[in-house]
DNA sequence: ACGAGAACCTGTTTGC
DNA sequence: TGCAAACAGGTTCTCG
């Protein structure tokens, strides 16, 4: 489910409601997923202020008032929801884990396939953590560019599809967003990455930033589990370019052909054969 | 050392 | 209609 889009949507609603707030007591509904929750979560969050929230990538951090860092990845079917006092949430099947806050709303962990995770890790050692210390590039970061870009691709003998859905590359594109980046930047997901150099990797870093800010700016993408913390849908998928859209033709041409879905590396991937070279 | 494929898990859609 | 297979916004481990 969620990409680098929707993580910053789901932060962004966070932020509004959490930070500030007391986490007044934390229920683990279950401790199994991708990894295991660590023990202490409760006794170690119970009574905190939530400083800020933050996103590396697609993780979600959390600050809290003793220097420690609350890490959430939603995975592929993860939600994070915040509810009012007294708007009638009922606990579902698959929330994890449940916050109730100081105020009394609630802040739900729900997680169908349970890909998703939690870790708190020490402020200072964010950097260091096992699942964050091997991250790429921040697409929306000032160091995203078309050299920053074209140095990693340099050497890879792989699709340019794969090597960006690799997070130690550019940290935060997920299988939506690497098709819809490669179409703005009229590249063929076929592409050997190792080729993508000057200007080929100028027009990529330019569609990768400009897709991901449209994507933000639309609340993420909504297929089928994911919505905003407040429960909201997201609405970029009504801009897509070419993501599950086979068969039908692309926005800038008549090629007739229409855009094509093929399979690399397990997963689809989607694009117009005339237009992306 | 690098890249492709399998594995993790549940829910929904598609096809025979 | 019913059941099985295929597929889904991700990541990590294993194997060649």
């Amino acid at each position: 489910m969620p990409e680098l889009p929707e993580v910053e949507t789901v932060v962004r609603g966070l932020q509004r409601h959490l930070v500030g707030r007391r986490f007044r007591e934390v229920t683990l509904n279950r401790a199994d997923l991708r990894t295991r929750l660590p023990r202490d979560l409760k006794a170690s969050l119970e009574g905190r202020r939530i400083e800020r929230v933050a996103r590396r990538a697609k993780y979600i951090l959390i600050h809290t008032d003793d220097d420690f860092v609350l890490l959430a990845h939603l995975g592929m079917s993860g939600r994070i929801t915040v509810h009012a006092p007294g708007d009638g949430w009922k606990q579902g099947k698959h929330d994890h884990v449940v916050f109730t806050l100081d105020d009394g709303s609630i802040v739900a962990f729900n997680d169908a396939r349970r890909f998703g995770m939690m870790d708190r890790v020490a402020a200072a050692k964010l950097d260091e953590h096992k699942l964050l210390r091997h991250l790429g590039l921040e697409p929306l970061g000032n160091e995203f560019n078309g050299p920053s870009l074209a140095k990693l691709l340099k050497g890879k003998n792989t699709s340019i599809k794969a090597a960006l859905l690799d997070q130690r590359i550019v940290a935060g594109l997920g299988n939506i967003y690497v098709s819809e980046a490669l179409y703005g930047a009229s590249l063929s997901p076929k592409r050997n990455a190792g080729t993508v150099q000057g200007a080929r990797a100028d027009a990529l870093a330019r569609s990768i930033r400009e897709t991901l800010t449209r994507a933000i700016a639309a609340g993420g993408s909504s297929l089928r589990d994911y919505v905003q913390a407040s429960g909201e849908l997201g609405y970029f998928q009504h801009q897509w370019a070419v993501y599950g859209k086979e068969g039908e033709k692309c926005p800038a041409c008549d090629c007739g052909k229409g855009i094509r879905r093929i399979v690399q590396n397990a997963r689809s991937t989607f694009y117009c054969v005339k237009n992306q070279r």
